[in-house]
RNA sequence: UGGGCUAUCGCCAAGCGGUAAGGCACAGGACUUUGACUCCUGCAUUCGCCGGUUCGAAUCCGGCUAGCCCAG
């Protein structure tokens, strides 16, 4: 009876679900748990949603540990998921910034609560149905690795783990390709085999987040403002900054001939800066809350791929240490739409991550 | 008050007698475990109004209305 035992977090989507069932074919003792983490249990209107932490998780997720007979467990995880990600959230937004929900709730939720919930009841590994894999550098550091195939890659989304939780972790379905994987689904008779991905902010299903903070922030948000070019023109009023983020152009409603996009939100004057399309390109950007993966640490300048958002293909570019803390990335090329408050995540040639952190401002 | 010019989709704008380009904006969809970007589709049976000429007008003519410019 030394098995290993393994949770796995399904959330009722394609990919954790051939996670489970990865796992079970390799040996392990497997443990299905799904998170609670928003849904107001009475709803459970809206179907359509999959892949990560959609509505119709808990049902589908039982489902299909019935098929491959492991025990399923529900964890309830509201209150982390509701200080961690929806209230950095909307305190983000009113602070001008744009976050990553995904990837606090990777952090905070998933890496943190459930691991430790399932270290309670007495599991050696969690796992995910995560395209990543956890890999072991020369040095002997854990780090994730991008997928099988980098067309579809998730490590950008958990560059923050940290060598304890990655230690304690199982990524099976980031040997295979998507097709692969729904291929497997299918042969296994799962259930959700045909499910879409899961998409939008799954706590905002009406996907109109700017309502959304605002109820969450009790109508107290920015009020409307400006907005400006860079040299001070004012082209036209706007409907308040959590509106906007850096390199948007739809909903703007300026309608000036050509297309113009948001190339910073100024929340001190509750300004947003409108420029043309090549203005939104930077060449640097300085991040901070720094997460060190598959390097200890920055003692020199180094050169690295950095992605600087979910589907960014990557840069190459100069990092170094200017302080504890924070470091600073020249790009080879300029990049478009540096957006404070999203991460930055550093890989090394072979796609293995290195560290990344928060973007603080953009860089010239 | 005289003289001139202009009135075409929410904005800009083609059109010059043969049966309404395009851009922006907007809407919907695709893509997507974040926000964005991008892509696809849609978007004036009607051309300030009223008459007239013509087989046929947004395009020609007359009147009216509105705006702009010049004169005083």
């Amino acid at each position: 009876m030394d098995r290993k035992k393994v949770v796995v977090g399904m959330s009722g989507g394609v990919d954790s679900s051939v996670a489970a069932y990865l796992l079970k074919e390799q040996g392990y003792d497997v443990v299905g748990a799904t998170m609670q983490i928003w849904q107001d249990e009475e709803r459970d209107a809206v179907e359509e949603n999959g892949g990560c932490c959609g509505l119709s998780a808990v049902e589908d997720a039982r489902r299909v540990a019935e098929v491959l007979d492991i025990p399923h467990y529900v964890m309830n995880f509201k209150r982390e998921f509701r200080t961690h990600v929806m209230d950095y959230f909307t305190r983000e937004y009113l602070a001008g910034r744009t976050p990553n929900p995904c990837i606090a709730c990777n952090r905070y939720v998933k890496w943190e609560s459930m691991l430790r919930r399932s270290m309670e009841i007495g599991a050696d590994y969690i796992a995910t149905g995560h395209y990543a894999r956890v890999i072991q550098t020369a040095e002997g550091r854990y780090a994730l690795r991008t997928s099988a195939t980098a067309r579809k890659d998730q490590t950008y989304a958990l560059y923050s783990l940290t060598q304890e939780q990655l230690r304690r972790t199982l990524l099976p379905v980031g040997e295979y390709t998507k097709e692969e994987i729904r291929g497997i689904a299918e042969k296994a008779g799962l259930p959700v085999a045909h499910k879409p991905d899961s998409q939008e902010i799954c706590f905002i299903p009406d996907h109109d987040y700017a309502a959304y903070i605002e109820r969450e922030a009790g109508g107290r948000v920015p009020p409307a403002g400006n907005f400006v070019t860079e040299d001070g023109r004012v082209l036209g009023r706007h409907r308040g900054i959590t509106h906007y983020t850096v390199g948007q152009r739809k909903g703007l409603n300026l309608a000036l001939g050509h297309p113009v996009f948001v190339t910073e939100i100024r929340p001190e004057t509750d300004e947003v800066v409108i420029g043309e399309a090549e203005d939104v390109f930077r060449g640097g950007l300085v991040c901070d809350h720094i997460s060190y993966m598959g390097m200890a640490g920055l003692p020199a300048p180094r050169e690295v791929t950095a992605k600087i958002r979910y589907a960014h293909a990557g840069e190459r570019c100069v990092i170094e240490r200017v302080e504890e803390d924070v470091i600073r990335c020249t790009f080879r090329q300029p990049v478009r739409a540096v957006t404070p408050g999203q991460a930055v995540v550093f890989y090394d040639e072979d796609g293995c991550v290195l560290g990344g952190g928060v973007i603080r401002c953009p860089l010239s």
